[in-house]
DNA sequence: AGAACTGATTTTGCATACAATATCACACCC
DNA sequence: GGGTGTGATATTGTATGCAAAATCAGTTCT
């Protein structure tokens, strides 16, 4: 994709996961093009994109459809989880740069501090940054060849994280994940960094049920 | 994408899969529009999915090209295997109907009579029906919702999955491992089918060094 | 009333035309 | 000789037109 249709799929990949479009319904071809201001081709693009990474489901000459998260599907999402990321920890304990690990320690303590403060909305404030966090980790598991496909999976599988539903124990247990995690990573124990990892997974899930 | 969209991609990603392009080379859709006797525009829907899937790079206005794989990635891949597919297989001991486990257990005796008979170019009809396999069992693990992502990167996973480098001895095991693993699915045995899997991966990773 | 057909309308799928960008060859300058 | 600039060429990116397919409304038949 070029320019224009670059700029569509990212517009709509994050109007999808803010959740601006309601589960099952029907994208038009026609009136995204409008609303972006382009023709049908780019947005065809996006959609099809946004398919393949399993945001949409698309029908031959139907259309496409927003796709929803059944309660099966969060199960899925952190028995995948659980058994993804941890092996990222891991990695990501011998590979992650020291670059990297000063960015991951600004994005917890940017946590932290929105945790503590609680403005207005910081439940997504933290979503966005919690997501940074975990995708730096991810990418830095795996080598270029893959690390796109599974920085994929693992983005949808986020998808649906909010912290709206956590309670301050909770949040304040993740937070402290996150500083554990940090403790792990620099002390380049890939263990340890999968154990936190783990218990952030499964603790995570446990809000969700 | 529609009828024709549809097939290009299929006869494309064979094409990738069957390894009848080089690593590197440029896919210039005007050719390939020619080679396969349509316009433009279903190539460059099925060169974009092609990119999501990892099998090839598009740098904008640059063109398509084709990713090799080198040792590193090699190794990854294995390393990701050896944590999906025990999970997979895990999930599926619990889930795959009685149908699917008769479809798995043909598919193992057709493995083992090409094993046994050695006919010509025998190692690629033991590839396709070892895809199959892995197939079945991973998309029995995962429902619908993000079956097809965790699907789509195994498959780029198993791509180079060739068996013309495994000795007599090897090809032994790997046809054992199978049966095996059918016995700890049909015993409903989550934890010997994950067994299995992790030694089947692990032993395919001994080969490939 | 409900099921099944038929034509109008909508929407997608593909082809084609044009615009924007990158690539390459060749001349030019230092 | 090597680097730099410039125009021609090739290739991709986007828009648009038309054909094919699905949807929907209205009608007819049972």
């Amino acid at each position: 994709m070029g320019d224009i249709g670059a700029d569509v799929y990212n517009k709509l990949r994050e109007q999808l996961v803010a959740g601006e479009f309601t589960a099952g319904q029907l994208l038009r071809e026609e009136s995204l093009a409008e609303r972006f201001g382009v023709s049908r081709t780019p947005i065809r693009e996006a959609l099809r994109r946004l398919q393949v990474e399993g945001f949409i489901e698309i029908a031959p000459h139907r259309g496409a459809r927003v796709l929803g998260w059944r309660a099966e599907d969060i199960s899925e999402v952190f028995a995948l989880r659980g058994v993804l990321e941890p092996h990222a920890a891991r990695q990501a304990a011998l590979r992650l740069s020291e670059e990297d690990l000063v960015v991951a320690r600004k994005l917890a303590d940017g946590m932290e501090r929105f945790a503590a403060d609680r403005p207005d909305g910081f439940e997504d404030q933290i979503a966005s940054l919690n997501n940074q966090f975990h995708t730096l980790i991810v990418s830095g598991s795996e080598n270029y060849r893959l690390s796109e496909q599974v920085q994929s999976i693992m983005e949808l599988a986020r998808v649906r994280a909010t912290f709206q539903r956590y309670s301050a124990h909770e949040l304040g247990r993740s937070m402290s994940h996150h500083r554990e995690l940090l403790d792990a990573l620099t002390a380049r124990d890939p263990e340890w960094a999968e154990s936190v990892m783990k218990c952030h997974i499964f603790a995570a899930r446990s809000v969700y049920r």
